[in-house]
DNA sequence: AACACGTGGAT
DNA sequence: TATCCAAGTGT
């Protein structure tokens, strides 16, 4: 049997490498027991679901900066903070975000529950995102199991079972791990080892403080692992969407319904997507076909969008959607695909 | 259990 | 260009 992975070594080299984020405390003020905001150490962990750390950082500093604490989160505007999130995707995070920050506030009084049962009751807050707050803000020895996680463990164990078969012996293998002693910079390490040594393609195993305990390192097999079974093919979908300015400049948007793709995010008006999309203009006009597409890809399909623009004059009431005038309108408040298609529509 | 749910960067 | 992937959750 080999030697455990050393814990102490991965802390040892935690405390030489620790990436500096804007939702981690200073060594210095870790080192003196200070620990980090729950509200803090729960908004970045909810913006880095399925997100890297290089597209959250504007997105935290902008989200802490406008609501410093969960109560004010709690009181802001849906619309706020639907606009805040936009750009950043998987929308139903903001949504719950909204949900959690409220239900804290309302039920709570303002504070986070220090349990990971408590956390996980939660809007928004699954098995990782309990754990991790668990840890990171409260210091408990809970076990986080991301894909940085999944990933050092298949490794360490060189487990050959493709994910997420492999789901639950890994999480078992991690949860052996965890130390009683300091389990948030632990939890904070292994994410760090797994983003920064042990990553996907070309692993640093040169480098690698657990490398003498890894058993893939031993069988040359750590590039191939985790395996994975393999994904589905995405489909293409088409769609048309209807960019109406009126005279004085506003734009006719409209609010998607909370369920579903870009649930809660404003919008353009459209058709639907799918195979052959049906005319369906929200406002009568002479509407012209911009000579271009917005292309974009979604998790499971590619969609193709005709982008369709007309001038309206201000008498004409809409059939969908609300006119915005164009102070009040920022493309940076749609979600990617839509803010595409405005750009085709702009200089059209 | 399997699928829906965004985006941008790397390769 | 195509594919993969990133600190997952809800249904």
């Amino acid at each position: 049997m080999r030697d455990p992975a050393p814990v102490q070594d991965l802390l040892d080299w935690y405390d030489r490498n620790a990436r500096r984020m804007p939702w981690r405390i200073s060594p210095s003020d870790r080192s003196a027991g200070i620990r980090p905001a729950p509200y803090r150490i729960w908004l970045s962990e909810v913006m880095l679901q399925q997100t890297t750390v290089a597209a959250v950082k504007s997105y935290y500093e902008a989200f802490t900066s406008r609501w410093p604490t969960v109560t004010d989160l709690a009181a802001a505007e849906d619309a706020d903070v639907m606009a805040a999130w936009a750009g950043l995707g998987y929308y139903a995070r903001a949504r719950n975000l909204l949900k959690c920050a409220r239900a804290v506030a309302e039920d709570h009084a303002g504070v986070f529950p220090e349990t990971r049962e408590g956390l996980l009751s939660l809007p928004g807050i699954g098995p990782y995102t309990a754990a991790a707050v668990s840890a990171i803000a409260f210091d408990l020895p809970e076990t986080v199991v991301d894909g940085n996680v999944e990933r050092v463990m298949a490794r360490l164990h060189d487990e050959h079972t493709p994910l997420p078969t492999a789901k639950p012996i890994l999480t078992q293998m991690a949860t052996a791990l965890t130390p009683q002693d300091r389990p948030g910079d632990y939890a904070q390490a292994v994410m760090d080892l797994g983003a920064t040594i042990c990553t996907p393609r070309k692993p640093a195993c040169g480098i690698c403080p657990w490398r003498t305990a890894c058993a893939a390192w031993e069988a040359g097999t750590a590039a191939e692992l985790p395996k994975k079974l393999p994904k589905k093919r995405k489909p293409t979908r088409l769609g048309i969407a209807y960019l109406a300015r009126r005279v004085d400049g506003a734009w006719l948007l409209e609010r998607r319904p909370d369920k579903g793709l870009l649930g809660g995010m404003l919008g353009w008006p459209g058709s639907d997507w799918g195979e052959t999309p049906q005319e369906d203009p929200p406002i009568r006009a002479e509407w012209r076909e911009v000579p271009a597409e917005a292309r974009h890809t979604f998790t499971h399909f590619h969609l193709r969008l005709t982008v369709k623009t007309a001038l309206v004059p201000m008498d004409r009431a809409p059939l969908r959607g609300t006119f915005v005038e164009s102070p009040d309108f920022s493309p940076t408040d749609l979600p990617t695909v839509m803010r595409k298609a405005y750009d085709l529509a702009k200089d059209a």
